[in-house]
DNA sequence: CTGTTAGCGCTTTCAC
DNA sequence: GTGAAAGCGCTAACAG
């Protein structure tokens, strides 16, 4: 049985350096100007000797500040989730934090499970990424009293900070875009809509965009993630029902796309030929799907840094009133809202 | 300042329910037998009502054992170091671990210092996703000292465990289905070898296999991903050196792949078409491109749950000689390598 | 069966 | 400037 060595002490460094605890727990807490020069120097080079790190658990118990951030991640296959995750990452890094990631995979009781791991470890304050998440286990995390920023969605009647997209103005640039260019049957395709603000929010800036415009029917319709035939039905139905004009159909999140284009390619029919194609979220292989697939492009990175930042904000003592911050889409245009015939 | 309750402690529950914090740590930790079913309803009880949860940071300061793990990714936003990650996920809360996930970003100075912060949080073990990652930083992974086992690829001369694909037999198998569907002239593409045993074994089975197949022209060929016009020129030479024959690319990993779609797309060569294309590893999006592209797909998320199942065999103590696991690939075949013409 | 006690490695008064 | 000593919340002897 190899044995590792154990870890060197605080105390071990105190006695290499021929001097007591407090000078070296001075040192590691940058009190440097109170030590002299000489004992600062024989601290270094005990500390250097034993190869030295503090112990977090010990320096947590005691000061009762972790540095550590819990995140909880409703689906981590889920590109935006993973955009967002490169975000909060570099913003932890950038402030001396350490992430602890959940993934909840949107079971109910892994969620509950994780949020008091979390809060055993003394995470200083949570991130919650609602995308994807089921809304019964995004209500259950009102329970957890510690400073929480969401993204992208908001909990009913519970006042926190969020964190998302600017879905009214997206979606609008999103519909106008489609008419621009002459499509005169829009289909939105969500799934079930529920309570979840994000999904109402785009709907209905696109039901007000298309209000102004004569002549183009608007409808939407709500699918499960992992229904295909369903969808697949929904589609043809709503292709079949508007003969001889321009149809279009607005897919409300990238994972919904991908189901979209791939019951599109069932049923044969070509985006940026037979029918119209918009999906949120930009996809690393929009441009390579056919004629490609238009998108609306959320700024994920700096969505999930700025969530950080809003954590730190309330664990440093923040008070200011809820803070709801949105940032602006971007259409990336590409031949699947090119107009048809 | 709206002030949080502080967490209550195992002597609160200890006076609560009237007892000694013996006797709840022994609740707490499952020696439940050795307690008076009057005693175990009272401390029960207490927990209960003070809404308990025992601090982790503690335990871990005492018995040396945190019940953490570390993960360290060079890219997270690569789509099989996601996978990957999901089946760590499962295995950790499968076997009561915790992880701590960094992403190291490929950058040298932050593996550095995410080793330590790992050491410092006294991380049982280490899970290494070494996809996408530097050599140089995989070089310096050596000098912690924890169980640590390595995802995907080896650090050379160094003894380590190791879970990965079988790179020689899946190779044979990619290679042999191209030179079946009579393909004759075919490009082995990889980012630069180096000394990365990955990239090497793939091409190794590559030309092994083609070496048995009389009239077949096989060459290699190295590039960096992130320059795209390197790819085209090589790819237009590789076409134009080879009138009349049918060509085919093998990309050896999946970010490479897209690469080369791209590259391929603005060459207006198509896959399927007027050249072969088969790429290692499964892409959500192969079959919506074009005709669809052939994939070698890894059992991704079963190789994090074995590499996982693995540190955790270390941190019980196994002294068995270093193992190194691989898992078999599997073929989709799709319209990108079917015969020509 | 149950409780007392002594630390785990660190920070923090409080004295010198 | 420096260090001794008292805990942070928990577990693990060791006694009853």
């Amino acid at each position: 049985m190899k044995t590792r060595p154990p870890r060197a002490t605080i105390s071990d460094v105190a006695r290499t350096a021929k001097t007591g605890k407090t000078s070296v727990s001075r040192y590691l807490n940058g009190e440097v100007n109170l030590l002299s020069p000489d004992l600062k120097a024989r601290i270094e080079q005990a500390i250097a000797e034993l190869n030295y790190r503090p112990s977090q658990m010990a320096r947590g118990l005691k000061r009762g500040r972790t540095r550590l951030i819990g995140l909880i991640i409703a689906d981590i296959t889920n590109p935006y989730s993973v955009d967002v995750l490169s975000g909060i990452e570099a913003a932890c890094r950038a402030q001396g934090f350490t992430l602890l990631m959940c993934n909840t995979n949107n079971e109910v009781d892994l969620e509950q499970h994780y949020l008091q791991l979390l809060s055993s470890y003394q995470v200083e304050g949570i991130v919650v990424n609602a995308v994807g998440m089921h809304e019964e286990v995004l209500n259950r995390l009102q329970q957890s009293m510690l400073p929480m920023v969401l993204i992208d969605r908001k909990i009913p009647d519970f006042a926190c900070d969020v964190v998302g997209l600017n879905n009214l103005e997206a979606s609008n640039i999103a519909t106008q875009h489609l008419l621009e260019n002459g499509y005169q049957a829009l289909l939105f395709l969500s799934e079930p809509l529920g309570s979840v603000n994000t999904r109402r929010e785009r709907l209905r800036a696109f039901y007000d965009t298309v209000k102004n415009t004569a002549h183009v029917q608007a409808e939407n319709a709500e699918v499960a993630l992992h229904q295909p035939d369903a969808l697949e039905t929904l589609l043809r139905d709503f292709h079949q029902r508007h003969p001889g004009k321009n149809c279009a159909v607005i897919a409300a999140n990238g994972a919904l796309t991908l189901q979209v284009a791939r019951a599109l390619q069932r049923l044969q029919l070509r985006w940026g030929e037979s029918i119209g194609l918009l999906g949120f979220d930009e996809l690393e292989w929009a441009a390579l799907a056919g004629v490609g697939i238009t998108t609306l492009k959320q700024p994920t990175w700096q969505i999930g840094y700025a969530a950080l930042e809003q954590v730190i904000a309330r664990i440093e003592g923040s008070e200011t009133a809820i803070r709801e911050q949105l940032f602006s889409g971007e259409l990336i245009v590409r031949g699947s809202s090119q107009p048809l015939r």
